[in-house]
RNA sequence: CGGGGUGUAGCGCAGCCCGGUUAGCGCGCCUGCUUUGGGAGCAGGAAGUCGCCGGUUCGAAUCCGGCCACCCCGACCA
């Protein structure tokens, strides 16, 4: 293909709006281009990675023994009310009207859907299992669209569904996702890794996240040497074991701590760390009010505290509430005389304290030296805060390392979750009725183009693997004004189109380094530069990746390229 | 949803405070000549509803009010 009829709108300077190098990248390569926010459209060379990604994803798919399908993206909301999502999908529901004020939901994920085919089409065992994909565009009404096509309101996913009769076939198909997900990210060039993750509104038990590793990646990401990877979300915060606070004192004392409500400005006062103090939550849950210790220095996981509490409606009691059931004001709160019907319970980390700095429930006091067991009682421990860098691996017990990634696919074991509110069932050997048992498996194209961006780039541009780059060879002819320089790059490309080398040819009329610049910048693995030596029969051949140069004879530069792509 | 910021040519920006010719600059784009190994030179040229609506004024990119869009930060941790 020729450069001078293609639409690569390449860019000289940064756009404002792009904050990450994908992004950044994109734009100035010309690979993408913004309609409004987190809405684009992929450009032709945006769209050659794409489609690369998605043949890919197609392959290893089908060769799981998943088969393809295309659902619809306009989805009556009913079935949204169905299946009970229509609140905790919520305000990221895209919404359409037709002529007759019927209302539509753009499909954000297909779990309706195919369990209303399911239903219908798969009614005895000998269906199952059975694993139903597609690849389309999905709809998210995210609260904050950013960094390009990496959180977009609009984007393009390959989700799959899978429908067993039991929990050991599920297990199956999981793990033949979680190979052919491997083989896929493998096969496209880039280094991850899979974590234990949270199945967050789409449901279900098991989960596991596919994390293209990357600096500027959303997640968090705790690793260990042994294997184990979890999302930082995720992650029990385990430590070492050992004792802190004061021991053999007979009481508690009160403190004076004026003005210090904050864990910080406690620490200061009495000139502790925040790791000494012990921070007392009040919260809402039900018709009781729940206080939750936890250490100074961490912090309450709301995932957590919600399953261990087992209610998703939980609040933090209000200023004023606060007063009424500790009888002193917010930023004094402590376990000592609360109210007896006040639940008390504390995570995993607190049980290190033997005695602890706590607020007094009055204000401008703490106490300190206060014992759990005499002072006050917890009922129970569990897993509320989140875990951080240095926690100790749930595996092996050596301490996490904390790395950075993209998320690009994720899969889940739904259990009965749809199955059941959907009414999605069928008849066993004996005639006996079940619901499915369901998987689902996703995987962001879309996103997948920005996270190899963001694993491969430098100063000067993309850096593409090759199994993934818009071309694999361009060649560049320094000046085609110049007839032996010209017609010699002209019959590379077709030398090289002969052999199914996906090649550009950078025929534009424009100075040298305007060339290598954007040749750097939309980064094709390889490149052939043809200047003054072709006078005596050689050309240059540039990696992309190791920016090594190679001077070859022209004749040879065919083979050349066949060897190195065959790598 | 809360806070902050920005909207002027395809991209990056100045002008606005202090109202007043034909609204500028760099890059890019078009034409011609020169140039051709790292974002070339000269000459000429095209391109703007100054985000939108309303108001003040003899006169508004500039002042005032409303709306919209976009970007960033935050969304209750005592």
């Amino acid at each position: 293909m020729r450069w001078s009829e293609s639409c690569i709108p390449t860019m000289k300077e940064n756009p404002r709006e792009a904050e990450i190098p994908s992004h950044r990248l994109m734009l100035r390569a010309g690979l993408i281009k913004k309609l409004t926010a987190g809405i684009y459209t992929f450009l032709p060379l945006g769209l050659r990675v794409l489609k690369k990604i998605e043949s890919i994803v197609r392959e290893e798919m089908n060769a799981a023994g998943c088969q393809e399908l295309l659902m619809p993206i306009l989805h009556p909301e009913e079935i949204y009310a169905e299946s009970g999502r229509l609140e905790t999908f919520g305000p990221e529901l895209y919404k359409v009207r037709d002529g007759r004020q019927r209302v539509f939901a753009l499909g954000p994920t297909h779990e309706e859907v195919v369990t209303m085919i399911a239903r219908d089409e798969m009614r005895s065992y000998r269906d199952l299992p059975q694993c139903l994909y597609q690849i389309l565009t999905k709809f998210r009404d995210e609260i904050r669209p950013r960094y390009g096509v990496m959180r977009a309101r609009e984007f393009i996913m390959k989700d799959a569904y899978s429908f067993h009769t039991s929990e050991a076939s599920l297990d199956r198909t999981y793990r033949e996702i979680e190979k052919a997900y491997q083989r896929i990210i493998e096969r496209c060039g880039l280094r991850y890794r899979i974590v234990e993750a949270e199945s967050g509104y789409i449901g279900g038990n098991e989960s596991h996240e596919f994390m293209v590793l990357a600096e500027n990646g959303e997640d968090r990401i705790l690793s260990c040497g042994c294997g184990y990877a979890v999302n930082l979300e995720r992650a029990t915060a385990r430590e070492k074991e050992e004792t802190t606070g004061e021991e053999n004192k007979s009481t508690y004392k009160a403190v004076d701590t004026p003005g210090a409500a904050t864990v910080d400005e406690v620490s200061q006062f009495l000139r502790v760390t925040p790791r000494d103090i012990v921070k007392t939550l009040l919260y809402r849950s039900g018709d009781r009010n729940v206080a939750l210790l936890v250490p100074g220095d961490r912090e309450v996981n709301d995932i957590k505290l919600c399953r261990n509490l087992d209610d998703s409606t939980i609040r933090f009691l209000e200023a004023g509430e606060i007063d009424e059931v500790t009888g002193g004001p917010v930023g004094f709160s402590g376990p000592v005389g609360l109210p007896p019907e006040t639940r008390i319970v504390a995570d995993e980390t607190i049980k290190r304290y033997s005695s602890m700095i706590v607020g007094a429930n009055k204000a401008d006091k703490h106490l300190v030296g206060v014992v759990p067991g005499r002072d006050f009682v917890i009922e129970s421990f569990n897993d509320y805060v989140y875990a951080r860098e240095g926690d100790l691996c749930a595996r092996c017990g050596k301490p996490m390392e904390l790395s950075n990634g993209v998320e690009v696919g994720h899969i889940f074991k739904l259990g009965t979750k749809y199955s059941r509110s959907m009414n999605a069932k069928y008849l066993d050997e004996k005639g006996e009725s079940h619901p499915f048992i369901m998987g689902c498996y996703g995987f962001g194209i879309s996103r997948m183009v920005a996270a190899a961006i963001e694993q491969n780039f430098d100063d000067d541009g993309i850096i593409w693997p090759l199994s993934i780059a818009p071309f694999q060879v361009l060649v560049l002819p320094i000046n085609m004004d110049d007839q032996k320089i010209k017609e010699a790059a002209e019959s590379l490309e077709r030398g090289l189109k002969e052999k199914g080398i996906e090649v550009l040819l950078d025929d534009r009329d424009l100075s040298p380094g305007v060339k290598f610049k954007d040749a750097e910048l939309i980064g094709i693995p390889l490149r052939l530069t043809l200047g003054r030596k072709l006078q005596e029969g050689k050309i240059e051949i540039f990696d992309r990746a190791s920016r090594q140069v190679t001077e070859i004879p022209v004749g040879e530069a065919v083979a050349e390229i066949l060897k190195r792509i065959a790598i």
